[in-house]
DNA sequence: TAGAGTTAAATGCATGTGCATCAAACTTGA
DNA sequence: TCAAGTTTGATGCACATGCATTTAACTCTA
């Protein structure tokens, strides 16, 4: 049984849904209208750049994005037909894969990048002093670890 | 020409995002298994409660919750299938409506609300304290505000 | 007050998502 | 070592969403 969540609270779940809607709204409107790719694969870009040689195992991507598994799976299917990503059979594990990204889905990311910067600033970084916006990612960052 | 966001803003980004997800999630989860109706169904609820006998507009209520316009326009055309709420016309504006929560959407709300509130503290309020939940709330409250 | 422009809401069609389930490979334990 | 259970990833089907467009009503201007 968990205690009844404070007035505070469920302010800060209610904005944090409402916040979330504004920003996301505001960067992906940037985005397309700038003929540039979903938010999603930018982050899957960024996910498997990040991995470096190894590549990330379609699990793994998922748990580090919070993406649910089917989803993932055909999202990494529409990146694959559109030249992004690479999937290759990984020799450990026969049910496997790994992800890599390809040179023209490094490339995509690499354009895309300024424009993303800009929308970030635009839609959360104008309204934050440097110390607000590390408080920010602060408590924020506490509720991504969090995840049960 | 905005200027580029520090790091601070794009990991503030970065977190809302995964800070987002992994609460939505944790709720919806926690709303599904108890076989009750999804947040959106509860916000809709909610807002129109709170806006009392004189009920809200479509467009207001979708300005309220940054929702897409033939989005909600649909998710109304299920609750109202459902039971939930009422359109009726206005005399004011022969093209306009006005939502109105049925007697079966007053109940459903009420009787959604412990398992709602009990998930808001588990997936947010067990990670903060009072201080923070309120620093959490008002940081995000200015993202909401500015709409563009 | 007619006509152009705007706003409110709905809708056809393509695409994306959620749920359940599946198949195949791995792990565990008697 | 074999059967039961688990993990990885894909997929069929229903439903939801996004985009563009439509219809109807309102507003504003000349």
């Amino acid at each position: 049984m968990t205690a009844a969540p404070s007035d505070s609270v469920v302010l800060a779940w209610t904005r944090l849904e409402r916040a979330h809607r504004a920003a996301l709204g505001g960067v992906q409107t940037r985005l397309k209208k700038a003929g540039l790719p979903s938010l999603e694969w930018y982050d899957v870009l960024l996910e498997l750049e990040r991995a470096g040689p190894a590549g990330l195992r379609p699990f793994e991507l998922q748990k580090a994005m919070l993406f649910a598994q089917y989803n993932l799976s055909r999202l990494i299917d529409r990146m694959e037909a559109a030249g992004l990503v690479a999937r290759s059979a990984i020799e450990l594990d026969g049910r496997g894969q790994v992800l890599h990204t390809t040179r023209a889905g490094r490339a995509l990311r690499r354009r895309t990048w300024p424009t993303y910067a800009e929308a970030i600033q635009h839609a959360v970084g104008r309204h934050f002093s440097e110390a607000e916006a590390r408080t920010l990612a602060s408590l924020l960052g506490r509720l991504h670890r969090a995840v049960d």
